[in-house]
DNA sequence: CCCTATCTTGAATGTACGTTCAAGATATAT
DNA sequence: ATATATCTTGAACGTACATTCAAGATAGGG
């Protein structure tokens, strides 16, 4: 029954990728067994059915981001720098075509919140990890006396995660490099002033 | 064949709410039957099929958005103030949970941009002339005096855009008037700086 | 070499959808 | 009042989908 032949994280991270670029819905089981090169049985066999998969790539996601994310942070760096890196390496997934504009979490977010609470619960937990760790690391600035500000650090990372969304829906409009740019820094400096 | 018996902003400013809450996939022709009143093949003869209504509501709700913003900012008050009331009427909109918490157009651009060029070019098209509407405001603004920057105004309207998107997604997972508020008014306050 | 247990496969199933269209209802003109 | 033209209705159609399952393939033990 529970069959692991397959390289389970290839698999998961192609499903991402499709529900990323085709929304959930409209991904169809053809599809997923285009990408992941699984047939309809092995897939109901290993995550139970659609919505069992979604959720494994959300999960897959979450471990996946926060490698990343954590990778951008070097103890031999200062944070704020890596912060800013952090902020222009997203900027230029924003212009990066062929790769999903939007992130998994809020594109789902965006499509199934109304209809399934658990998955809504599960996408809102995963950004409030993320902005969690974010308002560590302005913290840790804080103390290193890299920023200097008298607003709260819990604030400072909502601020910055709301300016990441507004700018990834902003780019799907209008994807032109000077212009995210400029509103990246605007955002940085925002969160510096 | 071309029939108007029915009340047609009625029929599409229903279909736009059915739109903004199901998305526009998953809202079914029996759906929209049910909340516009209208019988499918009505439909069909009024608005060629489910993406001619589509196309429709946006057209609809482009001008709703426009008379509703002009009512914001009448020449008796300085500009400024009006733009304020605006937002927080934004974070207000954000916070009524039994209306669409998101915009039409931003929820339509997520879901189907990718797959349809002619209804993603009239929403960014929308989206940027509302960003155009805003940097008029700004740049009135400055003009009267209320609004003292070097910024240009163009970006001040992407920044203050940017924000309202992410505002709205962030509401998405975090629905609390008073972090919804203090991100708005930080968000005010970072134009005016 | 064969038998058995497990895994793989894609065709079959039921459902739900967008769309069409012909029959019925209604209004208008003579 | 009757005939004709127009509009309204919802049942029927084809399609596409998620899901299931039984037949076929594969491997391992006797």
């Amino acid at each position: 029954m529970t069959n692991a032949q397959f390289d389970r994280e290839q698999v998961l991270r192609a499903a991402m990728k499709a529900f990323m670029y085709k929304g959930y819905g409209k991904t169809s089981m053809q599809d997923l067994k285009k990408v992941t090169g699984l047939h309809p049985g092995s897939i109901y066999c290993a995550f139970d059915n659609k919505r069992g998969l979604l959720i494994a790539a959300l999960e897959q996601y979450r471990l996946d981001r926060s490698v990343e994310f954590q990778a951008f942070f070097p103890s031999s760096q200062p944070v704020m720098t890596s912060l800013k890196n952090y902020l222009n390496d997203i900027v230029q997934g924003c212009l990066n075509c062929d790769a999903p504009q939007a992130c998994l979490l809020t594109k789902a977010l965006s499509e199934i919140s109304e209809q399934d609470e658990e998955i809504q619960q599960i996408i809102a937990h995963n950004l409030q990890a993320w902005q969690q760790a974010l308002a560590e690391k302005l913290e840790q600035a804080k103390v290193q006396h890299e920023l200097t500000t008298t607003r709260d650090s819990d604030h400072l990372a909502r601020f910055f995660v709301m300016g990441i969304y507004g700018l990834r829906t902003f780019a799907h409009t209008y994807p032109k490099t000077d212009v995210l740019q400029q509103l990246a820094d605007q955002l940085y400096s925002d969160i510096c002033a």
